[in-house]
DNA sequence: AAGATTCAGATTGTTGAACAATTAGTATCA
DNA sequence: TGATACTAATTGTTCAACAATCTGAATCTT
């Protein structure tokens, strides 16, 4: 039985090749804007050009790349349209999952968990684990949906964001206040109060965006 | 200026071939479930193997093909599951929609200039053309959202569905039905009445759902 | 006859080299 | 200084090759 998808570095060399680029992507070397030419990438990966071109299709199609015709591909480096544009789509998903939304949920279970992680984490200082966590609970909170359609896009536009936090040296204060607007939100999930989560919901989009649009007109300059 | 992308023939050969093949699928040959062999595939669109795997990861990343590692590419055939993760995607993605309904948004006008002429086109008994139209007048719609990456992921879903009614000969009274409802949706829309906009949006989706999944059954026997 | 095994042929996965088309950088010229 | 021409580098695409894997048919067992 073939494998499609192991958690290890198994798979297809370019599925392998993918996540290797992405995960370099996510960590910030490789910033927003930088050209990746074929013929240097594909020697440092030690792979052939060809199966490089194909990881860039898949990657482009993450909107992790931006393709140019005829001048190649470069780090994908999300403008403040972008952001705005992100943040309209969080809006839209997160109320469908508030909305879809029913008691003992298994996804509020997996929720309560990263947020309880995020708290003690956020005790300790580990800030970069803070913003990790930050993100889980928001990709969680999506699969209140059950859908996996929109779990996948909504895990595009969380991957576009970490592009940009990937930017940032100083991740102390990005995402430091969100664990108690995260605690706010789920605790007015578990108990039923839809219309209060969404308010929550709203106040934490809102400070969110701002706070990314920060970081996007700090690093453009 | 390099041209991203033309209405016509134009664009690197990957995103032309793209085009074609996706044609090809949406107008149901290329059946779901056949197989597409590199070698034979590539021979009779008259561009290289590898060329043609880019196109391959380009339409999978699309869910128009699916991946089986050391098998093949495969038309993508939307089971049970799949139709209702779809329908879960619209309602809420148009649900949001209808949330960022503002009066007098240009969405609105190309809305009704679509009804209208999928009333005509009713009328004069053209139902491949109202089913297109069906489409157009939804897709429209998600535009009131602003988003581009909401109506691409919208665009994707709705490509998944035409895989479907590719399949379908008698395409009479699948779209018929609808025709009314839409109607009765933009107006409501048109006229800011967004609580009425959303019911009608409800019983459209229930139904349009219901007719989707019987195809399915009737095509998978 | 039904089921397991083996094996050859076909298909996918990946590479390297090649060449045309386009772009980028540099030197030249007005 | 600014426009032009040219060369070098990069992308776009193809082809041929070979290892790894799969498919299907023939063979062997029970």
């Amino acid at each position: 039985m073939p494998n499609a998808e192991t958690s290890e570095g198994e798979g297809s060399l370019v599925v392998v090749t993918a996540r290797r680029i992405r995960e370099r992507l996510i960590a910030g070397d490789l910033p927003p804007g930088r050209k990746l030419s074929e013929a240097g990438l594909a020697a440092e990966l030690g792979v052939s050009r060809n199966t490089l071109r194909e990881v860039f299709r898949l990657l482009t199609s993450q909107r992790l790349l931006t393709y140019i015709p005829n001048r190649g591909v470069f780090v994908a480096a999300p403008h403040e349209a972008a952001v705005i544009d992100i943040y309209r789509v969080r809006l839209v998903i997160q109320k469908g999952a508030i909305a879809a939304t029913t008691p003992g949920h298994p996804a509020l279970a997996r929720m309560r968990e990263v947020s309880d992680r995020s708290q003690k984490a956020g005790e300790r200082g580990d800030w970069p684990l803070v913003g990790t966590l930050n993100l889980e609970f928001h990709r969680t909170m999506v699969e209140l949906c059950e859908s996996e359609r929109l779990s996948a896009c909504f895990e595009l536009v969380l991957a576009e964001l970490r592009l940009v936090f990937g930017q940032v040296k100083d991740t102390a204060h990005l995402h430091a206040p969100f664990i108690e607007l995260n605690a706010a939100l789920l605790s007015a999930l578990e108990t039923g109060r839809l219309a209060e989560a969404s308010a929550q919901l709203d106040s934490y989009l809102i400070r969110s965006e701002r706070s990314v649009l920060a970081v996007i007109s700090r690093i453009r300059r």
